[in-house]
RNA sequence: AGGACCAUAGCUCAGUUGGUUAGAGCGCCACGUUGACAUCGUGGAGGUCGGCGGUUCAAAUCCGCCUGGUCCUACCA
C-alpha cells in the first residue's frame, strides 16, 4: 500500500468494475427495498444539493443491500421543460442567431434532442463520481416512449374520470417563454413600487356630498365631489376596468352605488362608463376605499367580476404587450359601455379596449403614458408639497411582486385557455394517507406543512405554452370541439369521428411535474403490471429537499394513490439545503457555488476564480467576487476524494436543517480516510504473510485473546449497533460519528498501540501474537463493512486486501459490495474487560498528565508507581505492567505497598488508586505550588456545590434514590481527590 | 399578517425520556519525527448553553414572553 491515501487512484476503477459485474441490480433474497431516485435535469450538471442526496440515498441503498434486502436504487432523468427549452433557445440564439419561432417546432425540438444527446452523459457520469449504486440497467428518461404512454394514460383517464378539464381562467402567465405557468413556479418578491391616485369623473357631471369622519364620528373632511377616487399601482390595467367596486357598509360611497363613472383614459369622445357596485373585497381602510375592477388582470379583481358579472377585458398579447388586434377602439368601447350599462354584448374576444396610440406598446410603456395623460389632464389626486404646491398623489412603498421562477419576468395574471386538473377529490385520500400514517414524514414537523397546503390546493394548471414536453393527448375539429384520447385514431373511433373530418392535435405540452407526479409508477413500467412494480412498489423512501414537497411529493402522492391505489413511499426523509460557509445560499450570481466535483477532484485557485466569474456581464461584481474567492481559498481547493465528501455530507446531516458546508470538517474527513488507509497499513504489515490463526481449515487456530483483543472486539459491538440504530433513524450524523471514533479513538488510538507490545515481544506467545493477528485483522474487516456504505470507495479498496487475511469469506463474491451487513453480537460483549482497559487508559493518562505538568520530555523514561488500590488494581498492574510501559513509556512500574512510605512524586488518581511518579530532580516549586492551589480550588468549588445540593432536604426527599447515592460518590471522590492535593502541596512547599 | 424552524466553545455542529465536572471536529497554544500515519502524536486554553420569567428537589433540555436570524404561506387595490 502507498504511504498516503490517494483517493484518485482507487475511486474511478472501483466504480466501473461493480458497474460491470452487475452488482447495483437488485439480486438480494430478503424484502425488496427501493428508493427512485429524483429526477436530474436530463441535460444538468451535479450540484451540492444532488450530491448530498445522493450520497444519502446510496448510504441508504448500500446499507440495505448488505443487509440483504432486494434492493432497487431506480435512476433516471428529467426532461425538465422549461429549463431545458430555455438553455437550448439562448444556444441556438447564440450560436445561430434564431429565435426557436425562425427554426419552427420540430426543427427546434430536434435541436432538443440533439442536445441532450450531446450533454445528457455528463450529470450521470457525476452520479457515478460520486459512488452511486444505482441500477443503470433500468435507467428511465422521462420522455422515453414508455413514460410518455403513462402519462398519456393518466391524462386521458384522468380526463374521463372528470379530474382534468380546459376552461378559460386567469393564470400566472410568463411572457418571456409565453406560457402560463402553476402559482408554484411563481415567486413573490419584495420592490419598490408606486401607487398613484385617480379621479375617475362620475357620469353627467353628477356631484355628490363627499365626508370622512373618524373613529368617534365626528366629520372631519366635507366637501362636493365630480368623481371617486382610486388608488392603483397598475394604470396601464385601467383601460380594462369593469367596474368600481366599494364596501356596502362604507357611507361615504353609499349615495354613489348603482351609478356609472368614467375611466378618465383614452380618446375623451370615447371614454367608457363603468358602473360603481358593492362588493366585500375592497377595504374601507385602505386608499381612498374604492377600488377599479380588472377583472382580466388581477386574480382579486377576477373573482369580484365573477361574483359581481363584471366583464373581463384582456388588454395584453402573449408579450404581455398592449394588444393590437380585434375591434378599433371605438367600436371596442362602445360595445364595452353598453356592457357596464347591462346590456348583452354576446362575446369579448374581438374588443380591444387599447387606445390607439398604446396598442403594441410594453405594458411598462404604457403604464408611463398612462399616468401622463391622466396627470395631464388634471385627473390625479393632489397633495400639497413642502411649498404648499399641488403635486400629484403618488405614493412610494414597497409591493410585492410576482417573478417567474425561470425567466425572472414579471408574471402577468392573463386569460387564456388551459387545462386544469381538479385537485380537491385527489387531496383527500392524500392528506388521509399521511394522517393515518401510510406515509410518514421524517421529520414529522413537515407534515404540518403539507396539511396546510394541501388543504387550501386550487386547482393545478398542467397546459404549457411550450414545445418540449409531453405533447397534451387532446384533438380539435374545425369547429373547436375537443377530443381527449391516448391517440387521433383512438380519438376518431371513441368520439366516431369520420377519417374525413380533420382533427388537429392541442399545441400544448404539459406540465413537466404532471409526468414527475408518475415518477415511483410509471418507471416501473405502469400502465403494464410488471413484476418489478408487484416487487417495488410502493417505494420505501423519497429522499428529498423541503423545497420540493408542494411541487413534486405532494402531487406523486395524489397521482399515485389514484392510479395504483398505493402510496407512493412510506417515508419522506426530508433533507435540509447546502449553504456555503456563511449560510447564504450558493447561486452563481452570488459567485459562491462549490462543484462537488471540485471537492473531489481539487481545483486550483485561477480556474476556480475563472469559473466563478466567467460568465459574468458586471464586471465590478465579478471582483468582488474573485476577491472574495482568493480570501476563502488562497491555496485553491485540494483533492479530498469522494468518500471523504460523502462522509463530510453525512456528518452535517442532521434532520431538517440547512447545512452549512465546512471545508474545514471535509479536510477533516479526508484526514480521517488517511487515517484508516495508515492503520490498515499497518494491519497489512503485522499480518500479510504472518499466521493469523484464520486458515480455511482450522488447523493450528490455537489462539490466546489478550485483553485488548476482548475489548476492541467488545466495543465493536456496540459500535456496530450504534451505527445500524443510527442508519435506521436516518441519523446519518451520528451514524458516521459512530464510526470515526471507534476508528480513530479506539482501534488507532489504544488497540493499535496496545497491539505492539504483543506482536513485537520476541517472548510472546505465538497463540498470543496469533490472537493479536487475527484481532487486527477480523475488527478491520468488520469495521470496513461497516464503513462500505458511507465510505464505498476506500473500504473497498482495503477490504480486498484484509479480508483473506481475515478468513472469513462471505462466498465466492469478490466485492465487499456483497458482503453481509455486521450484526452486533451481545455475547462478546465483554464488561470485564472494558472495566479493565478503561483502568488501563486511566493510569496511562495520568502518567502523561503528570508528565505535561511536570514539563517533562515525552520521551523521558520514567519510573512510576501505584498504592493505595485494592486486589484489582494489583491484579490490574501485574497483567499490564508491559502495556503500560510502552504505552507510558516507562522504566519501571510497581506497586508500593505502604503509601506512607512515598517519595516526594506528582500524583494523580484513578479512582481510589494513586498513581506516582517520583518527582526528585523533576520539580519547579513555585510553578509546581501555583498548579496545585489552582487545582484545589477547583475542588472546592465542586465539593461545594454538591455540599448544597446534599444540603438541601427537598433535595434528598424528593430525588431518586440512585441520584442522590450519584451525588455522595461524587463528594467522596472529590472529597479524597482535595485531601490528596493539599497533603501533596503541603509537603512540596515544606521542601 | 399567519405559521414553521433555529440560537450551545473563535468557526461548523452533537447533546435521546429533565439528574454529565455540557461534548466532537476544525482553528488556537505548548511539546514532540520510537519502526501505520506531521493528512500525525501527547497535553492544554476556550462556554453565565440568545435574554427574562415560570414549572421542578433539579432545566441546555419542559412552559410563557422578548430579542435576533432563516424560511414558508397569504397578501391590500
Amino acid at each position: 500500500m502507498d504511504k498516503t491515501y490517494q483517493p484518485e487512484q482507487i475511486e474511478n476503477r472501483w466504480y466501473q468494475r461493480w458497474e460491470d459485474n452487475g452488482h447495483f441490480a437488485p439480486s438480494g433474497k430478503g424484502d425488496p427495498f427501493s428508493i427512485m431516485i429524483p429526477p436530474p435535469n436530463v441535460t444538468g450538471s451535479l450540484h451540492m444539493g444532488h450530491a448530498f442526496q445522493d450520497t444519502i440515498m446510496d448510504t441508504l441503498t448500500r446499507w440495505k443491500r448488505m443487509q440483504g434486502n432486494n434492493t432497487l436504487w431506480q435512476v433516471g432523468t428529467d426532461h425538465a421543460g422549461i429549463a431545458t427549452q430555455m438553455l437550448v433557445e439562448r444556444k441556438v440564439a447564440a450560436e445561430e442567431g434564431k429565435s426557436r419561432h425562425d427554426l419552427g417546432r420540430d426543427a427546434f425540438t430536434d435541436r432538443i434532442w440533439e442536445w441532450k444527446q450531446e450533454s445528457g452523459g455528463h450529470i450521470t457520469r457525476q452520479l457515478r463520481r460520486m459512488g452511486a449504486s444505482v441500477d443503470w440497467s433500468r435507467e428511465r428518461f422521462t420522455m422515453d416512449d414508455g413514460f410518455y404512454k403513462a402519462v398519456q394514460e393518466v391524462f386521458v383517464q384522468l380526463f374521463d374520470k372528470g379530474l382534468i378539464y380546459r376552461g378559460k381562467r386567469l393564470v400566472n402567465w410568463d411572457p418571456t417563454f409565453e406560457t402560463a405557468i402553476s402559482d408554484l413556479e411563481v415567486e413573490n418578491t419584495e420592490v419598490d413600487g408606486q401607487m398613484w391616485h385617480f379621479k375617475y369623473p362620475l357620469a353627467g357631471g353628477e356631484t355628490y356630498e363627499y365626508i370622512e369622519k373618524d373613529a368617534d364620528g365626528n366629520v372631519t373632511l366635507r366637501e362636493t365631489r365630480d368623481y371617486i377616487s382610486i388608488a392603483t399601482t397598475r394604470p396601464e390595467t385601467m383601460l380594462g376596468d369593469g367596474a368600481v367596486a366599494v364596501s356596502p357598509d362604507d357611507e361615504r360611497y353609499a349615495p354613489l352605488v348603482g351609478k356609472l363613472c368614467e375611466i378618465p383614459v383614452g380618446p375623451k369622445e370615447h371614454r367608457r362608463l363603468i358602473p360603481i357596485i358593492t362588493d366585500e373585497y375592497p377595504d374601507p381602510e385602505f386608499g381612498s376605499g374604492a377600488v377599479k375592477i380588472t377583472g382580466a388582470h388581477d386574480f382579486n379583481d377576477y373573482a369580484v367580476a365573477q361574483r359581481n358579472a363584471i366583464p373581463l377585458y384582456n388588454l395584453m398579447d402573449r408579450k404581455a404587450h398592449m394588444r393590437n388586434d380585434g375591434l378599433s377602439y371605438a367600436e371596442s368601447a362602445a360595445l364595452a359601455s353598453r356592457a357596464a350599462r347591462g346590456e348583452d354584448i354576446g362575446s369579448v374576444d374581438e374588443i380591444n379596449l387599447v387606445p390607439t396610440e398604446l396598442r403594441g406598446l410594453d405594458r411598462f410603456a404604457a403604464r408611463r403614458q398612462v399616468v401622463e395623460a391622466v396627470t395631464a389632464e388634471g385627473l390625479a389626486v393632489t397633495t400639497p408639497d413642502e411649498a404648499g404646491q399641488e403635486q400629484p398623489l403618488v405614493e412610494h412603498k414597497k409591493l410585492m411582486q410576482p417573478f417567474g421562477d425561470r425567466s425572472g419576468d414579471v408574471i402577468e395574471p392573463y386569460l387564456t385557455d388551459q387545462w386544469f386538473v381538479a385537485v380537491e377529490d385527489l387531496a383527500k385520500p392524500a392528506i388521509a394517507a399521511v394522517e393515518n400514517g401510510d406515509i410518514e414524514f421524517v421529520p414529522k414537523n413537515y407534515e404540518n406543512m403539507y396539511f396546510a397546503w394541501m388543504r387550501d390546493l386550487q386547482d393545478w394548471c398542467i397546459s404549457r405554452q411550450l414545445w418540449w414536453g409531453h405533447r397534451i393527448p387532446a384533438w380539435y375539429d374545425t369547429e373547436g370541439k375537443v377530443y381527449v384520447a391516448r391517440s387521433e385514431a383512438e380519438a376518431r373511433e371513441r368520439y366516431g369521428i369520420a377519417a374525413d373530418v380533420p382533427l388537429s392535435q392541442d399545441e400544448d405540452v404539459l406540465d413537466t411535474w404532471f409526468s414527475s407526479g408518475l415518477w415511483t409508477f410509471g418507471t416501473l413500467g405502469w400502465p403494464e403490471q410488471t413484476p418489478a412494480l408487484e416487487t417495488f412498489h410502493p417505494t420505501n423512501v423519497l429522499v428529498t429537499g423541503f423545497d420540493i414537497i408542494f411541487f413534486w411529493v405532494a402531487r406523486m402522492i395524489m397521482l399515485t394513490l389514484e392510479f395504483t391505489g398505493e402510496v407512493p413511499f412510506k417515508q419522506v426523509y426530508v433533507h435540509g439545503l447546502v449553504r456555503d460557509g456563511q449560510g447564504n445560499k450558493m447561486s452563481k450570481s452570488k459567485g459562491n457555488v462549490l462543484d462537488p466535483i471540485d471537492l473531489i477532484d481539487g481545483i486550483d485557485l485561477e480556474t476556480l476564480v475563472e469559473k466563478r466569474t466567467g460568465n459574468m456581464m458586471q464586471p465590478q461584481k465579478a471582483r468582488a467576487i474573485a476577491k472574495a474567492t482568493r480570501q476563502e481559498f488562497p491555496q485553491g481547493i485540494e483533492a479530498h476524494g469522494t468518500d471523504a465528501l460523502r462522509f463530510t455530507f453525512l456528518s452535517q446531516a442532521t434532520t431538517g436543517r440547512d447545512i452549512k458546508f465546512d471545508i474545514g470538517r471535509l479536510d477533516g474527513y479526508r484526514n480521517f480516510c488517511n487515517k484508516l488507509w495508515n492503520a490498515s497499513r499497518y494491519v497489512l504489515m503485522n499480518a500479510e504473510g504472518q499466521d493469523c490463526g484464520t486458515s480455511p481449515d482450522g488447523q493450528g487456530d490455537e489462539v490466546e485473546l489478550s485483553l485488548a483483543d476482548r475489548w476492541i472486539v467488545s466495543r465493536l459491538q456496540q459500535t456496530e449497533a450504534q451505527v445500524t440504530r443510527a442508519m435506521q433513524e436516518y441519523r446519518f450524523d451520528h451514524a458516521s460519528q459512530a464510526l470515526y471514533e471507534f476508528i480513530w479513538n479506539e482501534y488507532c488510538d489504544w488497540y493499535l498501540e496496545l497491539s505492539k507490545p504483543v506482536l513485537w515481544d520476541d517472548e510472546a506467545s505465538a497463540q498470543a501474537q496469533r490472537g493479536t493477528r487475527r484481532t487486527l485483522v477480523r475488527v478491520l474487516e468488520t469495521v470496513l463493512r461497516l464503513a462500505h456504505p458511507m465510505m464505498p470507495y476506500i473500504s473497498e479498496e482495503i477490504w480486498q486486501r484484509v479480508a483473506p487475511l481475515a478468513g472469513t469469506s462471505h462466498g465466492e463474491e469478490d466485492s465487499l459490495m456483497v458482503q453481509p451487513w455486521p450484526q452486533a453480537d451481545d455475547s462478546r460483549i465483554d464488561e470485564a474487560a472494558e472495566r479493565d482497559i478503561e483502568w488501563l487508559k486511566g493510569v496511562i493518562v495520568a502518567i502523561r498528565n503528570i508528565r505535561a505538568e511536570l514539563n517533562i520530555a515525552p520521551g523521558k523514561p520514567l519510573t512510576a508507581m501505584l498504592t493505595k488500590g485494592d486486589a484489582d488494581d494489583r491484579r490490574r498492574l501485574d497483567a499490564n505492567r508491559r502495556f503500560l510501559a510502552k504505552l507510558a513509556k516507562l522504566e519501571s512500574i510497581d506497586w508500593l505497598a505502604d503509601a506512607d512510605q512515598a517519595p516526594l512524586a506528582a500524583t494523580q488518581l484513578v479512582g481510589d488508586l494513586e498513581v506516582l511518579v517520583p518527582m526528585a530532580g523533576l520539580i519547579d516549586k513555585e510553578a509546581e505550588l501555583t498548579r496545585l492551589a489552582k487545582e484545589i480550588d477547583k475542588q472546592d468549588k465542586l465539593i461545594d456545590g454538591i455540599e448544597k445540593k446534599l444540603g438541601n432536604e427537598s433535595f434528598v426527599a424528593k430525588a431518586p434514590e440512585a441520584v442522590v447515592q450519584k451525588e455522595r460518590d461524587k463528594l467522596d471522590d472529590l472529597s479524597t481527590n482535595r485531601r490528596l492535593l493539599v497533603e501533596q502541596r503541603d509537603r512540596i512547599a515544606a521542601l
